[in-house]
RNA sequence: GCCCGGGUGGUGAAAUUGGUAGACACUGGGGAUUUAAAAUCCCCUGACCGUUAGGUCGUGCCGGUUCGAGCCCGGCCCCGGGCACCA
């Protein structure tokens, strides 16, 4: 989860100075200047003595439960991860305030492949530096002052949290939804081992360069696709889920409606078995093909060298589906032929690079005047294109040229010829399931998801295998199955696999051997949300009664790069522990909110053998014309010239990230909090920009400022609505809409950076009211007061001290969110627009209530409108009530 | 390749339901304050034409719908995410 860095070292930390609170106390009353450093030590050292975010199951208010997808401790916090923590804290505090019971935990991704990795790097063991990197990350979430419940923290390597995944493993596989069969991996031949995709480089395995090989071994699947129809239909039920992510989930999930026939094959007996959406055209198939892998293939390689040779030669590429679809697309006769069920006809079978073994049957009929696909590869083989339907609207079609995919009219299709294609579906599908060769079927995209990883650092599987060879799950009193943390790395084979005494345990005193397979990380991540509602239960998976009072997450905030896999996976889970009968509801998440990634500029240099050096932003000086444009970017050290790069995501290797440490310890959590959320909506990539910074931190000061001299005129009045002059009318209304605004920006759209904007605005209103009596300082205290609850959620630290200076007792996290006053909002006045053909012409000030004809008069009388109807005749006049007239006139 | 997004000034962005394109900031320029600097405050800042008033153009490209399009429709180009063993 949460993969945005390289894992790295653990070196160049800086130990924590806490200071003492009362020094810090004296100096706040005696400095008044904004000095971010302190406030924020202190603020976080006395909210955590406090307990302040501490929460627990309260049934006299409504709870809302509010969780960022949990991070992988890949050794430090980077900017990827306050991008992604500060809107779910911000949105925490907004919740609170508003009045709800709050949970907002926080825990670790633990297991992984970096792991193993930096362990071979660093010569350690994985659990040691994944601890260590826990125990760091943790600190710097502190120090941004996000307001997590740490009595809740969990790790998903902690035998306490797997075990429950172990349990509930076997619990699925009592109910039947767990099942091993043979499946694809990558397989380095040289090093004797499986291969992340990751670890497979230019189709050789990244250490050994050997080229990677696909290979059939057992492994362990659920049956996701027996809740394929309720993953897609439940789908429905998510509104507050982005459209976007429901979209891509439904293709995932790729539910289609076709037809499954079988031909039979010339002098063989059985028949080939294929799958269809459209069979509609079948009359159209001149040929069929069937993966590598398919039993077919696999009789003919035995009697053909030459097609012995290219399923073998398939076995050489990757397993992912990326590469099979921008492969070359290849394949060879098996000299096989099928007979056409409809034609008599014979049909040559090709064995096909690009037939998915996984999806279907394994097999296809090829109609390629009407598929892309089919079209290239018989074009490349000179197989014959015949065309079957022709196109609706009667435009001639080339299909020897192009194929044509769409759906229409059938044609040179016997007794099916003038049909629609949806007509001749139905019909050619009834005939089919009438002469008993094919039946209508559902079919779905999703493959039952493998579990199994040949990788140490994760959950053991918790199987066991009898001297008799009974497989079974480990019982519940031998759970957990522990994973051994001592361990050396040699870089090749699991230390649980490489130790031959590890895997032996028995069962009513018989000898059995364990899994020494680990399970997918995807689990640890699906079920985390769930156990983060009672994180200590150990007399189950869940205590019901805290994961019904919590339960679903009310807002949950992650990478979009989870959008398909996690999402769904944890879906397919929480209906798993529906149905065990541990959660009541059917949906994880309520509302979900996808983030973008983060980017910075990039400089570098290529010297002249070809090598480029990446140079880090602060390393470089960027110089601008008068205009702005960047003119040249030098190397701080030489100042020489260096190459600008372009904008990407941070990384390692381009080395563009930004050390988060540096940021705070100049400019405080705040500054940057508010920075992150002003510079784009979460939604959006998020740019690096150092002087956006400083112009965050100008703004706090700037509210600082604005408190500090208000408060120092003491105490003021309450309002007297009756006593407002124009002025003071003016700010109470920008102080109300401005609220109104906030409001809806945070709870409904998530645009924080509208929001702040908006209290930008406010702030400069208040700027301009000099204030000379009481009546003015109390409509300023007003406003002073909306801006700092409205910014609390943001920067927490800041607002929480000047939320006391204003003269209030309580934390500001526990203050009660600002309600719009209607009556302040009330306008006399109100600007129209004035158009003439669509073009603004003028500008006027009108009375808010107006009528629809008054409105049409003044601007038909208007001198900007009759300036340019002039000569003309007015054909039509549109009136939006409120925003504009527009004038036609030719 | 397939699925899903995105493209608006020098820069990050705003425009919420088809109704004033560029709010709010950053950068840059000018000014005030200061012995000086920092900090702070004020003004200008899409392009072009124009002394002003004002005008013309402008939201990746081409076309369409509409009184009116950044937003809707069709066709492209470019960038990003995912593609099942990175998390």
């Amino acid at each position: 989860m949460v993969p945005r860095s390289n894992p790295s070292s653990l070196f160049g930390r800086r130990d924590f100075c806490i200071l003492k609170c009362q020094e810090i106390r004296m100096t706040q009353t005696q400095r008044p200047n904004y000095n971010p450093t302190e406030i924020e030590a202190y603020w976080q050292k006395k909210w955590e003595a406090d307990g302040l975010y501490h929460s627990d199951i309260d049934h006299s208010k409504p709870k809302h439960y509010a969780l960022t997808m949990l991070p992988y401790p890949s050794g430090e916090l980077h900017i990827g991860h306050w991008y992604a923590m500060t809107p779910s804290d911000a949105r925490a505090r907004y919740k609170r305030m508003c009045g709800y019971n709050v949970l907002f935990p926080m825990g670790f991704d633990a297991f992984g492949l970096p792991a193993e990795n930096a362990a071979i790097a660093n010569k350690t063991a994985p659990a040691r530096w994944t601890r260590s990197n826990i125990e760091y990350m943790k600190q710097q979430l502190k120090q941004l002052g996000f307001g997590y419940d740490w009595t809740r923290e969990l790790a998903t390597c902690d035998p306490d949290y797997y075990r429950w995944e172990q349990w509930f493993f076997a619990r699925l596989y009592e109910k039947g939804l767990v099942y091993k069969k043979m499946a694809t991996v990558n397989w380095d031949p040289v090093d004797q081992t499986v291969l992340a995709n990751e670890q497979v480089v230019d189709g050789r395995g990244w250490r050994s360069g050997a080229l990677v090989e696909q290979k059939k071994i057992p492994q362990w699947f659920i049956r996701i696709t027996d809740y394929a129809e309720e993953l897609l239909n439940d789908l429905d039920t998510l509104e507050d889920w982005p459209e976007q992510v429901k979209t891509m989930q439904r293709n995932w999930i790729g539910k289609s409606e076709g037809t499954e026939l079988t031909f039979p094959l010339k002098d063989q007996d059985g028949g080939l078995t294929v799958y269809t959406t459209r069979p509609d055209t079948l009359m159209g198939v001149t040929y069929m093909a069937v993966a590598a892998e398919h039993p077919l293939a696999r009789k003919a390689a035995e009697e053909h060298t030459d097609v012995a040779r290219f399923v073998d030669e398939c076995r050489n590429s990757k397993v992912a589906e990326a590469d099979i679809a921008t492969m070359d697309k290849r394949g060879i006769d098996t000299g096989y032929k099928a007979i056409h069920p409809l034609t008599q006809e014979e049909i040559p079978i090709w064995v096909a690079n690009f037939v998915l073994m996984d999806y279907g049957t394994g097999a296809l009929m090829a109609v390629p005047a009407h598929d892309e696909r089919d079209h290239e590869f018989a074009r490349k083989y000179r197989l014959p294109i015949k065309q079957v339907i022709a196109a609706a609207d009667g435009r001639e079609l080339d299909v020897q040229e192009q194929a044509f995919t769409e759906k229409g009219t059938l044609v040179s299709s016997g007794r099916y010829s003038g049909l629609t294609s949806d007509e001749a579906f139905d019909a050619i599908a009834a005939d089919l399931t009438g002469s008993g060769i094919g039946r209508r079927t559902v079919n779905y995209r999703l493959r039952d998801w493998g579990v199994s990883r040949q990788r140490y650092w994760g959950a053991p599987i918790p199987m066991m295998t009898l001297d008799d060879g009974t497989e079974m799950p480990v019982p519940d009193d031998q759970l957990p199955v522990r994973l051994p943390e001592d361990v050396e790395m040699d870089g090749v084979r699991s230390p649980i696999k490489a130790d031959p005494e590890w895997a032996k345990t028995e069962y009513n005193g018989q000898p059995a051997t364990l899994e020494t397979d680990t399970f997918d990380t995807f689990m640890e991540s699906s079920w985390y949300y769930a156990r983060f509602c009672s994180p200590n239960y150990d007399k189950g998976m869940l205590d019901p009664a805290a994961a019904n009072y919590w339960l679903p997450v009310d807002q949950y905030i992650g990478g979009i790069e989870h959008a398909i896999l996690h999402l769904l996976y944890a879906r397919f889970f929480h209906k798993l522990l529906r149905d065990v009968g541990l959660v009541t509801s059917s949906e994880p998440f309520n509302r979900l909110l996808c983030q973008g990634m983060v980017l910075a500029e990039t400089y570098y240099r290529t010297d002249e053998s070809g090598m480029t050096t990446w140079i880090a932003p602060s390393d470089v000086t960027v110089e601008r014309d008068s205009k702005g444009h960047v003119v040249r970017a030098t190397h701080r050290e030489d100042g020489q010239p260096v190459e600008i790069g372009g904008v990407t995501k941070m990384s390692k290797s381009k080395n563009n990230g930004i050390d988060p440490q540096a940021i705070i310890d100049q400019y405080g959590a705040d500054t940057v909090r508010l920075f992150i959320m002003f510079a784009a909506p979460p939604e959006q990539s998020l740019e690096w920009s150092d002087s956006g910074v400083e112009g965050a931190n100008r703004f706090l000061k700037r509210l600082w400022r604005l408190v500090r001299e208000h408060t120092a005129g003491g105490p003021v009045q309450a309002i007297d609505v009756e006593k407002l002059n124009e002025a003071r009318r003016n700010l109470r209304r920008k102080t109300h809409e401005t609220i109104a605004k906030v409001s809806d920006d945070i709870s409904r759209r998530l645009t924080f950076n509208t929001a702040i904007a908006a209290v930008m605005e406010l702030l400069n209103e208040i700027s301009r009211l000099d204030p000379v009596d009481e009546q003015d300082r109390a409509v300023v205290q007003e406003a002073l007061d909306a801006a700092v609850l409205m910014l609390s959620p943001i920067t927490p630290h800041i607002c929480h001290r000047l939320w006391q200076a204003m003269g209030h007792d309580q934390p500001v996290v526990d203050a009660r969110w600002p309600v719009a006053d209607e009556t302040a909002l009330v306008r006399s006045e109100i600007q129209v627009v004035l158009q003439v053909n669509g073009k603004v012409r003028g500008k006027a000030d009108v009375p808010a209530g107006i009528s629809r004809e008054d409105l049409e008069k003044l601007a038909l009388e208007h001198e900007n409108v009759t300036r340019f109807t002039e000569g003309k005749t007015v054909r039509k006049v549109i009136v939006v009530p409120g925003k504009l007239v527009n004038v036609v006139a030719n």
